[in-house]
DNA sequence: GTCTATAAGACGATAGAC
DNA sequence: GTCTATCGTCTTATAGAC
């Protein structure tokens, strides 16, 4: 691409406002303002808010699967690769983009947007229950597990944001983490 | 108290409506139609709607303390009362009264609601930490684990929602509660 | 495709009668 | 203490020129 037309710039802009505040209370005024382009653009690409929403927020969730798989996916050790998706760094007071979007009533309020964000924790629950898997653990446990994993983590975001404090987070997962390895090492 | 005054009434009313859609999203005007009172009388009671959200969120914190600290504070062996807290029945789907308002941006951009939801999960988390205290884990440990288990909780939550099933908060429990048996049951 | 101008209604809050 | 009426601002969205 050479250029970044107003339609790029619109989602980008509008991606940024909903990561910091939320899809409801994101004007579309807002997004204008700091994409910098005029009303009537906005509203020749996206007619209403929620086509503006439904292609910012699928964009943060493809971002943000991608990010998750190439973690989940490669071809280190099952086990450690799990432990690699716990503790990558996050902006842990910033609290997670596609999380946040469950406690979002415009959100969860609207079919589309709904669906989008359902597929992100099935697919991310997914990818981390196949890991455990490979292990050796039993499917029922593995599910279950990977259901904990993602729960620690989003946990972990909602409890560093009501203290003020990213140690939080990260003592949630350092809680999890140990207890894992604890388990697995009196497997092997 | 022989009547419920126009002021509890209110302040019920928020609650409710707060726990379903959020504090930002939630105008005054609808908590007046929900309460049946005028305009007026809430005004007079709750001069702006900071006050009127300070003392609902208050309650509802109140509340929710008093009930998870009236299973971890009880006579029953420590561990037991970690896994009663842990394993009680929720309203998953409906998401954690309180754990919602961490993503509330009208909360988190407001001093003294902040440090009221601040003040929970500290409490909290302080409750747990002490029942693992006396199940024998140094402190360090029952302090990160502790986040650990209130992390499961409201990830388990977010998972719920996100995924519209109920169960799924049931699996982070389950995985959870399993790794803490296994590890407990070897220190034994 | 992009712009300015504006519509119709909800927002938080206030005024003033009763 | 409670009511109705209303203010000024912001919202989502549309109209119509360029």
């Amino acid at each position: 691409m050479v250029t970044t037309d107003a339609r790029d710039r619109l989602i980008a802009s509008a991606q940024r406002l909903f990561a910091s505040q939320g899809v409801g209370p994101t004007s579309p005024r807002q997004v204008l303002e700091v994409s910098g382009v005029g009303q009537g653009s906005l509203y020749h690409h996206f007619p209403t808010k929620h086509d503006l929403a439904l292609a910012a927020v699928g964009a943060s969730v493809a971002e943000a699967l991608a990010v998750a798989r190439a973690e989940l996916d490669d071809d280190s050790p099952a086990l450690d690769r799990v432990v690699a998706y716990l503790e990558r760094p996050r902006d842990a007071l910033g609290g997670c983009t596609i999380g946040r979007l469950t406690s979002d009533q415009a959100v969860m309020d609207d079919d589309d947007l709904r669906d989008v964000v359902t597929a992100y924790f099935v697919r991310l629950v997914g990818s981390v229950a196949a890991a455990l898997r490979e292990t050796g653990l039993p499917d029922d446990a593995a599910r279950d597990l990977a259901h904990t994993a993602v729960a620690v983590v989003q946990g972990g975001y909602v409890l560093a944001r009501a203290t003020g404090d990213p140690g939080a987070m990260r003592a949630a997962v350092r809680g999890f983490v140990t207890l894992l390895g604890r388990t697995t090492k009196e497997d092997a």
